[in-house]
DNA sequence: TTTTCGTTTGGGAACGATTTTCAATAAGGA
DNA sequence: TCCTTATTGAAAATCGTTCCCAAACGAAAA
């Protein structure tokens, strides 16, 4: 069976997502790391990304533009306020409307419910819209 | 001032678009329009579709492959509870929880918030899973 | 430590959705 | 009908992401 094995990229890509609030593209992160010095590929942040995902360590969001974006997170279910100008993230949980919404969707006679809820807005840091 | 044209185009557009119940990509739509004998382009499918969402007439909906989806939408603020496998979609409001997910951004300090509140799942038409 | 075996890396090609370009076409007012 | 200008559409260009595959490396065995 495959196992996965560690690596130093795997660690950098982690440690340089694990340094940030907010949620960062894996062009972004790349192109931040290789102009810090560590020379990696493209691909492999991709991979390594992909991984936290898979594993629950990250969050993963893809915006209107199409353009994926990850974020390091706690592995409990929860949901995001993020700063569409700086990216900055809050977490927070909706313990009553988990139920209701999924109250709803089988009232509709749906089944395997999962939702996506995300709030967005300008944070206090950020000078006017 | 640029002023709208109105061709047949953007009429079948809205048309085919009108017919559905759930959500679809604009290639699709390109593909049925063109499969059922109506020549347009790509181009022009994207382009009547994006003018649809400006003016409200449709909800565009990018999901996690990239592809954006689209669907004919009433003009009072609402979500959506879609279907992954057939892509139908069922409307639905909720009253209470606009007003609580926006104080809790303001109390973060957020302002302009807006929020995007999609549940998905099997509808009952679409067995197993 | 050295060998071995399978995983990981990474540069470039490949991909798929969407946008741009731009010359030809058509809408709609004069 | 004529003219001005928005619209069309085929092909090229973009852009994010994935695939390919030979070279490099990690980890466990010898």
């Amino acid at each position: 069976m495959t196992q996965k094995r560690s690596t130093w990229q795997k660690v950098a890509v982690r440690e340089e997502l694990g340094q940030r609030s907010g949620f960062v593209s894996a062009q972004q992160l790349h192109a931040e790391m290789v102009a810090a010095g560590q020379k990696l590929g493209l691909t492999t942040v991709y991979r390594a990304l992909t991984d936290m995902v898979e594993s629950g360590e990250a969050d993963a969001l893809t915006g209107s533009d199409g353009e994926t974006r990850y974020r390091i997170c706690g592995s409990e279910h929860h949901h995001h306020l993020i700063c569409t100008s700086c990216g900055k993230t809050v977490e927070f949980e909706l313990p009553g409307f988990e139920a209701a919404t999924k109250q709803l969707a089988l009232g509709e006679g749906f089944h395997e419910v999962s939702h996506s809820i995300e709030l967005f807005g300008i944070c206090a840091d950020c000078p006017r819209g």
